[in-house]
DNA sequence: TCTTGACCTCAAGTTAGGTTTAGAAATTAC
DNA sequence: GTAATTTCTAAACCTAACTTGAGGTCAAGA
């Protein structure tokens, strides 16, 4: 392999730990932009790895592929992140994850509540309709674990 | 209706929220057993109400229906959960959301050591191969937001 | 040169948790 | 008794994020 060539989708795969198949995927979502060498096969640059590394730690934080590919967007054509971008994004990061933990504590506050009290004949529980989703759907009152006529 | 009938699919979902074919479905994964009638449309007792809401709770938890299936099969044939079970199953949820809390945390906390470093040539970083699934594939090391050649 | 392994495309399959649709039968309301 | 709802089944469809398979091509080593 030439110096200048690129990267084999092999190689990547390797380096990255994901699948080629994946990596075709990812492709197809327009998260990489590979270009082919003369035989059709696929050429990436050494900042796909980046890139891949970059959706790799989106997805532990729970981004869908959209969501990633709208972030990597927003870098100047190609652009491999530099610091700067890294700390606004991960900085996003940070208030989603924090979002995510509160999120659960008040569950786990309502659980404890919930199992002090037995909870077995409640006509409305803090555990019903959870904070997250409070509203969604307006279809009113919803009964827990209990029979509203029981 | 007469007293001793049961409650129809409609009725049923009117007082869980849940949509007729999601009742449906729940049968189909063994969730809720209902019986017949003369004209072979399904009739559920009062206390699978409290199995729906059982298992629309335990899905806040993240169980997966398989899971929650799991959890209603220890009970005693079609029992209405007791406070004892209650006390039992939720206990459980408490440890497994613990688990979930704590893994966040670490994560945020990975998160925040590589806001401060940039994280853009790292060889090995916190964030790669997170806590909750190291060692998962055994593919050896990996590399992340960094060029192992860089 | 030959062979083997990596790569190509495109379509279909997978899992989870359902929803939608179609056509028919039962039930309820008037 | 008739009309309007509900309910029935079975199969197809849905999203997300990929994987698998079939059939064919490219590249690298001996």
């Amino acid at each position: 392999m030439a110096l200048n060539e690129g990267l084999s989708i092999g190689a990547l795969a390797q380096r990255t730990g994901l699948a080629v198949s994946a990596i075709r995927y990812y492709e197809t979502q327009g998260l990489i932009r590979p270009w082919r060498n003369t035989g059709g096969q696929r050429r990436f640059n050494r900042a796909d790895l980046r890139r891949l590394s970059f959706v790799m730690i989106a997805q532990q934080f729970g981004y869908t592929l959209p969501q990633i590919k709208q972030e990597l967007d927003r870098l100047p054509d190609g652009r491999t992140p530099t610091k700067g971008d890294w700390t606004r994004i991960s900085k996003s990061f940070r208030a989603t994850l924090d979002q995510r933990i509160a999120m659960l504590t008040r569950l786990r506050d309502d659980l404890d509540g919930c199992i002090g009290c037995g909870c077995l004949s409640l006509k409305a529980c803090a555990l019903y309709n959870p904070h997250d989703r409070a509203g969604e759907k307006g279809q009113g009152p919803r009964f827990l674990m209990g029979d509203p006529h029981g």
